[in-house]
DNA sequence: CACGCTAGGGATAA
DNA sequence: GGTATTACCCTGTTAT
DNA sequence: CAGGGTAATAC
DNA sequence: CCCTAGCGT
């Protein structure tokens, strides 16, 4: 008798029949699921281990589209609809996003024991020629890419960066290596407010698109069309 | 005198 | 009855 | 992005 | 992440 997710609505967090469902779910992530996960850790997802348990993820976006494209790839995790984050800031400014969570598995914890090593999160070392695949880096780049030239006239300069801000520059300039030597892409690592940025060469930017292409949701696409 | 280009910095979107 | 669990919001805070 | 509080089960 | 003041050409 298999448990339908549906039957898990509105049940409560130590509820046994969700157990038992979590206990028929492959303890890995698919393929997809991975590379698409691995993305978002690096870039905007909280992969949190709070009871030092299972790993879960925690999403917070700006956009819903994209935040309903996490909830459809991660459907068979999550449990409860995005909801509506309405917050006053310092200025007395009205900030809205959308939060969700998938619930806590083992499916997360290889990525978590990856990544995180006494609680704390780095880079694995060779990362990049280990795991990181295109769709892998498209959803880091949706998440934490930006154009290097956001002026608004049509600029020759099609650098690309990535902000990796919560690096340190060790592991950035071992990253940059590492983007070049697998995908071709001419990386530097430059200063931002005293922490590490990844940028892409201009001339690796047909490079890069060609790569991101099929994985750039509409909502992100911004992020790399340029004037000319 | 324009205008491309950085690095400096603000207000979110993490 | 207490203790253990844990998803869904919440808020703290700032590096993105 | 990262932690905290809690209400609802399970034993 | 994105915007922009102001140096350099
Ligand atoms: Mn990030
Ligand atoms: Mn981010
Ligand atoms: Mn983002």
């Amino acid at each position: 008798m298999k448990i339908n997710k549906t039957q898990l609505m509105g049940l409560s967090p130590n509820n046994k029949l969700l157990k038992e469902y979590k206990k028929q779910l492959n303890n890995n992530l698919s393929q997809m699921q991975f590379e698409t996960a691995m993305g978002l850790v690096l870039g905007d997802v909280y992969l949190r281990n709070r009871y030092n348990t299972n790993y879960c993820m925690q999403f917070e976006w700006k956009s819903k589209d994209y935040m309903d494209h996490m909830n459809n790839m991660f459907n068979e995790y999550i449990m409860s609809p995005p909801h509506k984050k309405v917050r006053m800031n310092k200025n007395n400014n009205e900030v809205m996003t959308w939060g969700a969570q998938t619930m806590s598995h083992e499916a997360f914890n290889f990525l978590g024991n990856l990544f995180y090593k006494n609680k704390m999160k780095t880079m694995p070392k060779n990362l990049v020629s280990d795991y990181v695949t295109a769709r892998n880096l498209a959803y880091w780049f949706m998440d934490d890419g930006s154009k290097y030239d956001n002026n608004k006239n049509n600029t020759t300069n099609f650098a690309l960066c990535l902000n990796t801000q919560g690096f340190t520059f060790e592991e950035m300039n071992h990253l940059a290596k590492e983007l070049n030597l697998k995908f071709d892409l001419k990386c530097s690592v430059i200063n931002n407010k005293n922490k590490p940025v990844i940028k892409m060469d201009s001339s690796s930017y047909l490079t890069f698109k060609m790569l991101m292409d099929k994985y750039m949701m509409p909502s992100m696409k911004y992020k790399l069309l340029f004037k000319s």
